[in-house]
DNA sequence: CCTGTTTTATTACCAAGTAATAGAACTTAA
DNA sequence: TTAAGTTCTATTACTTGGTAATAAAACAGG
């Protein structure tokens, strides 16, 4: 039962190769492993590994895709209702990279983003930018929450508008927020 | 000199359908524009446009790259100086990415991100999470600006840290902000 | 009509494969 | 030891999406 494991052995190692740099041909990769071509070739089919071109294509794709996603988050979180100049809602799952390595807490900023922007987004005005916030953190939030945003004009003084926003999960309110936002035609902060 | 300038028309279709997919071989992009293979590969070769296979690697290793630095940023801009327990500095440029599509100002979760994740940086605390965060934008931040921004602990009580953090650009401040940061062990916020 | 540019066609070749088939080598169990 | 089974290697024919080189056709302008 040598021969078993030894396959499964350069099963595991082949993986790992194409893990960490999935452009190597079967001819590379028979001669890091030792073993002929058409047994790399015979692998990959066992395992349901595509040729390099078509890996290649996949990753391109998938990266793209994935970027386009991230470049395209101006308003974070989704906006499910608005009523421009009083008050609003967003949706925004937490997802893998908002969390912190160390302890797999979100990212304070992640949660402030959402909140900033709904308020940005709940003026009635063309032009805005954010001059004031006090905000409190009140209960961590972990990967795969659901975190509901809302936000209500409470005042408005001249090009100054208060907004605050709560956060909350399915249990607990997690964060809590009052923006003092100018609105600006010509400038002015 | 009508046939120089349909070269050049072609030329240009060619650019923007490989800029929009670049996945289309010479045979689709050929039956596309009404030409023949053969012109298809005259016009790459003028141009330097490498081959699909040439340009779907190009595009998944440079995507990859761009992915991998998006997902190393627990901490938001350069640390460049640290005494831990005391006061940290960072720098971060702003880029494209980081300003609204509508007045081309920084978004200010960006400027927030740098200074709470500095503040978090530079606590002398295994695992802390922010608890709460008093801020003011002053000065709208452009695109290409360097913000250094610096933190200092200002006073600890239990397993609370005040934190200040001030973030200026060549010129002015542009932000400042106080934080309350709670470190734990094993539980609490 | 001739000339020069542009376009197309043809041919030989390459890399990195798939698919199929056959043979070698090693392992083991009877 | 030998037969059987698994695993590995080799060989051959064919595919895609090209490069490189050469030649011929089409067309426009003078």
């Amino acid at each position: 039962m040598m021969a078993r494991s030894q396959k499964k052995q350069r099963h595991d190692a082949l993986r790992e190769k194409l893990n960490s740099s999935p452009f190597l041909t079967d001819e590379v990769l028979a001669g890091q492993l030792g073993v002929s071509v058409q047994t790399i070739r015979l692998d990959r089919l066992e395992m349901g590994i595509p040729e390099v071109r078509e890996r290649t294509k996949q990753m391109a794709e998938e990266a793209r895709a994935k970027l386009k996603a991230i470049g395209s988050r101006d308003v974070i979180g989704d906006l499910i209702d608005l009523e421009l100049g009083k008050s609003g809602i967003s949706v925004m799952t937490v997802t893998g990279d908002m969390v912190m390595e160390k302890n797999r807490i979100a990212h304070g900023h992640f949660i402030f983003a959402q909140a900033n922007s709904l308020a940005l987004a709940v003026l009635d005005a063309p032009v805005a930018v954010t001059g004031v916030a006090n905000i409190k953190y009140k209960v961590p939030v972990h990967i795969g929450e659901k975190l509901i945003a809302k936000a209500e004009i409470v005042k408005k003084r001249g090009n100054k508008y208060f907004v605050w926003v709560k956060t909350r999960n399915d249990q607990h309110e997690v964060f809590r927020s009052k923006f003092i936002l100018v609105s600006f035609d010509g400038e002015g902060r």
